[in-house]
RNA sequence: GCCUCGAUAGCUCAGUAGGUAGAGCAGAGGACUGAAAAUCCUCGUGUCGGUGGUUCAAUUCCGCCUCGAGGCA
């Protein structure tokens, strides 16, 4: 009897908090196995977004193959259901030319839809009724899902509109409730060594300190502007460039922003932590001063 | 030197007609299936500046002291 297992395509996962060091290290295994990054990345999709997302530059990426970035205009919409089918066809690639997949990036979400099998072509999404939702007040919303779908809205806090309007999306596209709609595959499509990169919290904190004030010094302030005009799109909510955008206002002064900054990429990398913490996937924590280690980890699948 | 106003949670402040106190921000923890660097939830004991007095009881009233802000000389 063949093993499904068998027949699974292998991947490397490097996943963290920001400031952990996932893109050097990538960058170093794929030099090492003869592997492709595939970034993981919700924001570094965009093109002229480079200081405020921490892209690596072309220059240290060591002639290795990056896919998923620079991928989309930043005033383009993105989301998990683009990663999934973007990211499949980047492993597949790389996979055809003999290489090894290294996932690697930090958002979560992704990472978790794209190892556990997220089938949201189950509960498509529609921009007509969507729009229609959004435009409706958040309690009369709230109340039609609890009567719709109860048991999405015992899930979803009265004030997420975000959620709510999801959950009654899929259930006017699909006619079921969230619960059923939203499913997962059975078994995950790849075999995959998972590399979650710790950091002590504090010492975590003062790199990113660091590494703010590093971003400022390369330019970031002249990267928001010519941004500017993209100021309401998906692509300027991330850290960095929100805070400079409403500098640029005059809403906020030049020091209270870059404190925003500190302080909102603090909570950013509490989220992260979290987030991998409880994602279901077998996941192997490894400090990043671990290389030897790391590497010993990532060449058992290969 | 005199007068007035302040001194309460890491910060900004509210409050107690005398029965030892609570908001916002900061901070911490958590959730998470098509915006996820997003969105949302939970968590508040601190010599109520110091000291003496009145009182059964003082952070609250009174005196003095210290510090800060303003005013008059």
């Amino acid at each position: 009897m063949v093993q499904a297992d068998s027949v699974k395509q292998k991947i490397i996962v490097v996943a963290g908090a920001t400031a952990t060091g996932k893109s050097d290290l990538a960058v170093e295994a794929a030099l090492k196995f003869n592997g492709r990054v595939i970034s993981a990345d919700s924001m570094q999709i965009y093109r002229g977004a480079d200081i405020g997302t921490g892209k690596l530059p072309p220059e240290k990426r060591g002639g290795v193959p990056h896919y998923l970035i620079d991928i989309k205009n930043p005033d383009e919409e993105f989301s998990v259901g683009d990663f999934i089918t973007e990211a499949q066809n980047a492993v597949a690639q790389t996979a055809a030319a003999g290489a090894v997949p290294i996932i690697a990036g930090g958002t979560g979400l992704y990472i978790d839809a794209l190892l556990n099998g997220y089938n949201l072509a189950a509960a498509p999404k529609s921009g007509a009724i969507r729009a229609e939702l959004e435009a409706e007040e958040l309690p009369a919303l709230y109340a039609k899902l609890k009567k719709v779908d109860p048991a999405s809205a015992a899930k979803i806090s009265p004030n997420d509109k975000k959620r709510a309007v999801r959950a009654l999306e899929i259930f006017y596209v699909t006619g079921k409730p969230k619960s059923e709609a939203a499913v997962r595959e059975a078994e995950s499509r790849y075999e995959y060594k998972f590399i979650l990169l710790t950091a002590d919290r504090s010492g975590l904190y003062k790199k990113i300190d660091a590494r703010v004030d590093a971003m400022l010094r390369s330019g970031l302030l002249d990267e928001a502007r010519s941004l500017y005009k993209y100021r309401d799109c998906q692509s300027m909510r991330a850290i960095g460039y929100k805070e400079l955008m409403a500098h640029l206002d005059g809403k906020l002064s030049y020091a209270d922003a870059v404190e925003e900054i500190k302080r909102n990429t603090r909570r950013y990398a509490k989220r992260q932590i979290t987030y991998f913490g409880r994602m279901k996937a077998d996941k192997i924590a490894v400090n990043i001063a671990e290389k030897e280690r790391i590497f010993s980890i990532m060449s058992d699948i290969l």
